[in-house]
RNA sequence: GGGCCGGUAGCUCAGUUGGUUAGAGCACACGCUUGAUAAGCGUGGGGUCGGAGGUUCAAAUCCUCCUCGGCCCA
């Protein structure tokens, strides 16, 4: 027989199965940078309808991890699919570049050199800190462009450029003009270690043991004079507290008992001692007592006794009302001074009967409801332990020691314990007490609330009418939140949240450029003075508020020795929360304009930089600085566990991009569900590798499929053509109206889904695998060829450029080979898809065809297994069903969508498949089983005559 | 410890207002093909829908509790 392999068409590419994706994304990556091709789709973009998605600037500082890869990647795919619609979308990156944990890595180069920061000018420490903070924003600007982001990357915004620099110091005094900032001594998070305060941001929790002690404190003044010479007993975990102590508060609705301890074994009475009644037992098992109402234990000599006898008033439960007006004084009393003064009693909301003993020991400077409460009984903190943790040196009772984050200070046997149980103060002191407590994140130091006059911008004074809370909450009624569940989120941190503490005691950030007058206190607000300050930085950067001579900014009409030049920095939220002031509003990018349509970040920014954003642009404007926002969720390892480096857990996505590639951590990113938690792992990045494989192949096929389509061979009226390729042009449009759904939505998971089980569903295991026989065999000129090439070729266009936004490299590469020389994929708009395709009633009628199918295709299994028949074209194959489908099979040529030998069709009420090998001969060029096979030339009619 | 969110086949995901035997793709097994061939096609197994109660004629879906995980806060 004659081979007629060479007379079939055969799928011709030289597009490869194999990706190489390590090597060759860095080639047409270096393409793209090297044609300009960011600044090319400006121009071909400009004057489209506008999408602006505003940038959350990462911290310059290390690496990018998977986060950074997730983040951008979404980005990415949001803009190149709003591009892909024809918008103009531009994207301009940014870093956030001040800040402690810079600050802390050049202290830290520092310490290595043995080198203090102190002995350094602290302009040069910020040179130092500016040059870190370049130094990472070069690296990750790399990393990113290398995941295949577009963007101005030659042109990204930084907060510490001296535009952004003097429009923050600019945003500042909008705050300070309009009175919307105090200067307050609040008890913030401190970390003596670093000797500054904190925001919430940088303090982690974690489980310590510290000390517990029980204090005596003796009742020098009440309205019930038994009272009078007993004691009350307060219970703390911070024993180096007690030394600022002022006050102690008690529940109004919590019940009191005043206990008398018996020490049997010595025959004497001990004070009675005042405390909660439902924690009375705890009290008495912590000071080796047993509990109330038990009887005296063998071997121990004390037993505890309620005095509810009746003989006095005082012995039965006391409500905590009847405390009021009492006072104590202070165990350290016979100090003088700040110890001898009174300790009242204060009623305090916040008590309550968990722990402790009810009765809760008041330091002003040292707790939040603590300084409320003082505050509001006219007792002011003491500023008693300073910026290191150490007591001042002239405070009366441990002047000069510390830190009060040691454990040995707080020891059961240090210097506090000590004193108490010197004075006959200490009933209980033990170091068992385990539970969880801040620490700095940088450092890993334990922190302290401390008292510290900081600078605040309160939530519920009312300006212009409103609060800044109120404002806040408006606006983010008036944002789209996405998902749904996010408003709930933000709205109740923004209802909550105490006033924005933004200064902090460090070198590395923007000035908070305010002058104080020394004889009024209040902050100064001078349209002038404020233009020569914003000018200065902008020329100086923020180095200007200290290099400069205060007089030159304060002018001949004010004397500078009136007024205390501020030299706190601002909390570096605050710089962030300014992006959308020196990026979308500066006309540095003329491309971009405020409110953005879109931010987009991990959930964990409802607290961070969506809420400093928003709370700095009510501020200053009244609205959002977005008009949506889309969060994803975090990236978890492969169990659903946290990544972190000490459990070794942690994909890199750096590693990733050189084995796998850029492009299956853009697939990965768009095939999980990024709004929850979603995981990575080696077996995850497998699946998306044969996910990625199937695509390519899915590409290669149809680069071979399509060599040498013209346009002379295309089929143009579509309503002419077979069925099949019809329902092909339908799916396109239900893809169509699919996707852009999706794109709206921000749902890529949906969108790649829908498009890989069209490839896979449709296509491979559908179209491909019926019209080989076409495609292969049939001649070139022939219509039903020609419709199937005109086909894959509107298919190819359209996944060429659906796909291109998530595998920006491989679709790259699929263009050029299909179209050498021509421009970039990026450029295209939206396929198009002619309505006109769409074909409901097909549609349907296919829907049942395919359904027929499947029960021929497995009737046909069977005869597989029993080695009657291998290929299904050896399948002869009769098909019962009612009449109404036999009438449809018969509308098609039923027998090529089954890819059998023959079909027949019975009508009968009972669906049923009946399948046996075929007689027909095979036709030796396209493998049919036919009738009419000559066997002279081993052909079919329809091969002969393509031979020929 | 508190608030919020989540837990559907080995993996990634669908499951509309509670309504037939819980679906898809991948992976796996078996088979076909050897003219997409380190590819393609077919068939099949695989889930007590995190667990336990409850509401209902009916629960993956609604309620309660528990558990595991995550984010935020303390």
């Amino acid at each position: 027989m004659t081979d007629y392999r060479n007379t079939v068409f055969l799928p011709k590419t030289d597009f490869p199965m194999k990706a190489g994706l390590p090597q060759k994304e860095p080639e047409i990556l270096a393409r793209w940078l090297g044609d300009g091709l960011e600044a090319k789709l400006r121009a071909a973009r400009n004057g489209r309808e506008k999408f602006i998605l505003h940038d959350g600037p990462p911290y310059a500082n290390g690496d990018i991890h998977i986060g950074h890869a997730l983040n951008h990647i979404l980005k990415d795919l949001v803009v190149r699919t709003q591009t892909l619609l024809g918008k103009d979308a531009p994207y301009v990156p940014g870093w956030d570049c001040h800040g402690l944990p810079i600050e802390w890595k050049v202290e830290e180069q520092y310490r290595a050199r043995k080198l203090s920061k102190d002995s350094v000018p602290a302009a040069e420490f910020r040179a130092e800190c500016r040059a870190y903070a370049q130094h990472w924003v070069e690296r990750q600007r790399e990393q990113l462009k290398r995941l295949g982001v577009g963007g101005d990357w030659d042109h990204p915004y930084l907060t510490m450029a001296f535009d952004a620099e003097a429009t923050i110091v600019r945003e500042l005094l909008k705050f300070a003009d309009s009175g919307q900032l105090y200067r307050g001594a609040k008890p913030v998070m401190w970390s003596p270690v670093e000797k500054t305060a904190l925001a919430e941001a940088e303090v982690e929790y974690e489980d310590i043991v510290s000390t517990q002690i029980d204090v005596a404190f003796e009742i020098v003044e009440s309205r019930f004079t038994n009272l009078i010479g007993q004691q009350v007993a307060i219970w703390t975990t911070t024993p180096w507290t007690i030394p600022v102590n002022q006050a102690i508060a008690y529940g109004p609705e919590v019940e009191y008992v005043l206990l008398n301890l018996v020490d049997l074994n010595a025959k004497r009475e001990l004070p009675f001692v005042l405390v909660s009644h439902k924690l009375a037992d705890s009290f008495l098992a912590r000071i080796g007592f047993p509990a109330l109402h038990a009887d005296p234990v063998d071997g121990r000599s004390a037993v505890a006794e309620p005095l509810s006898d009746g003989k006095s008033m005082y012995f039965d439960p006391i409500p905590g009302s009847a405390l009021a007006g009492t006072v104590a004084r202070h165990p350290m009393h016979a100090l003088g001074g700040f110890f001898a003064r009174p300790r009242p009693f204060l009623a305090g909301d916040f008590v309550t009967t968990e722990q402790g003993t009810g009765l809760v020991h008041m330091a002003p400077d040292h707790g939040e409801d603590d300084f409320l409460l003082c505050k509001a009984n006219g007792l002011e903190p003491v500023f008693a332990v300073e910026g290191d943790g150490k007591y001042r040196a002239d405070w009366a009772w441990l002047g000069g020691q510390g830190s009060v984050i040691n454990p040995k200070f707080n020891a059961p046997d240090g210097p506090i314990c000590t004193a108490l149980r010197e004075a006959g103060a200490l009933l209980a002191a033990s170091a068992d007490y385990k539970h969880s407590y801040p620490h700095s994140w940088r450092s890993k130091a334990k922190l302290i609330f401390r008292a510290t006059p900081q600078w605040f911008i309160p939530m519920d004074v009312a300006h212009g009418g409103q609060t800044l809370r109120d404002t806040a909450l408006a606006a983010i009624k008036d944002t789209r939140w996405l998902p749904a569940k996010g408003q709930n989120r933000i709205t109740a941190m923004v209802e909550g949240r105490p006033d924005w503490v933004i200064s902090r005691q460090r070198a590395w950030g923007v000035p908070i450029t305010l002058f104080v007058d020394r004889r009024t206190g209040e902050y100064l607000r001078d349209a002038e003075v404020n233009a020569r300050i914003v000018a200065a930085v902008k020329a100086g950067g923020a180095d200007a508020w200290w290099a400069t001579d205060p007089a030159v900014f304060l002018g001949n009409a004010r004397d500078a020795a009136d007024y205390e030049r501020v030299d706190d920095i601002l909390d570096v939220w605050f710089d962030s929360g300014c992006t959308h002031a020196f990026v979308l509003e500066s006309g540095e990018w003329p491309a971009l304009s405020s409110p953005a349509d879109l931010y987009l970040e991990g959930s964990d920014q409802h607290r961070g930089w969506f809420q400093s954003s928003l709370l700095e642009s009510c501020g200053t404007r009244g609205r959002a600085p977005y008009k949506a926002v889309l969060t994803h969720g975090m990236t978890l390892d492969n169990k659903g566990f946290k990544q972190s480096k000490s459990l070794g857990n942690v994909t890199d996505p750096i590693k990733v991009m050189e084995t796998y590639g850029a492009d299956i951590v853009r697939l990965w990113t768009a095939t999980v569900d990024a709004t929850e938690d979603h995981r990575i792992g080696d077996e995850i990045l497998k699946g998306v590798s044969d996910q990625y494989r199937k695509l390519r192949n899915t590409f290669r096929y149809l680069l071979g499929a399509l060599d040498g389509f013209d346009e002379a061979e295309r089929w143009t009226d579509a309503g002419t053509m077979p069925e099949l390729e019809r329902w092909v042009l339908h799916r396109l449009t239900d893809l169509d109206a699919e996707l852009r759904t999706c794109v709206g939505n921000f749902d890529f998971n949906g969108y790649v889904t829908a498009v890989s089980t069209f490839v896979n569903n449709d296509l491979s295991a559908f179209v491909f695998d019926i019209r080989k026989d076409s495609l292969y065999c049939d001649a070139h000129d022939d219509p039903k060829r020609r419709a199937y090439r005109t086909v894959l070729d509107h298919v190819f266009e359209a996944l060429v450029k659906w796909l291109a936004p998530v595998l920006v490299f491989t679709a790259e590469e699929v263009w050029a080979t299909r179209f050498p020389g021509a421009e970039s994929v990026h450029f295209s708009d939206w396929p198009g898809i002619d309505a006109a395709w769409r074909d409901e009633a097909l549609a349907a009628r296919w829907e049942r065809l395919r359904e027929l199918r499947g029960l021929v295709t497995v009737s046909i299994e069977p005869l597989r297994r029993e080695k009657k028949i291998g290929s299904s074209l050896e399948a002869a194959v009769t098909v019962s069903a009612d009449a109404d489908s036999v009438a449809l099979m018969q509308s098609v040529d039923f027998n090529e969508l089954c890819i059998a030998g023959q079909t027949a069709f019975r009508v009968v009420d009972q669906e049923a498949v009946t399948v046996e090998a075929t007689t027909d001969p095979r036709c030796e060029r396209c493998w049919r089983h036919r009738p009419d096979v000559d066997p002279v030339t081993g052909l079919d009619a329809r091969c002969a005559a393509v031979v020929a």
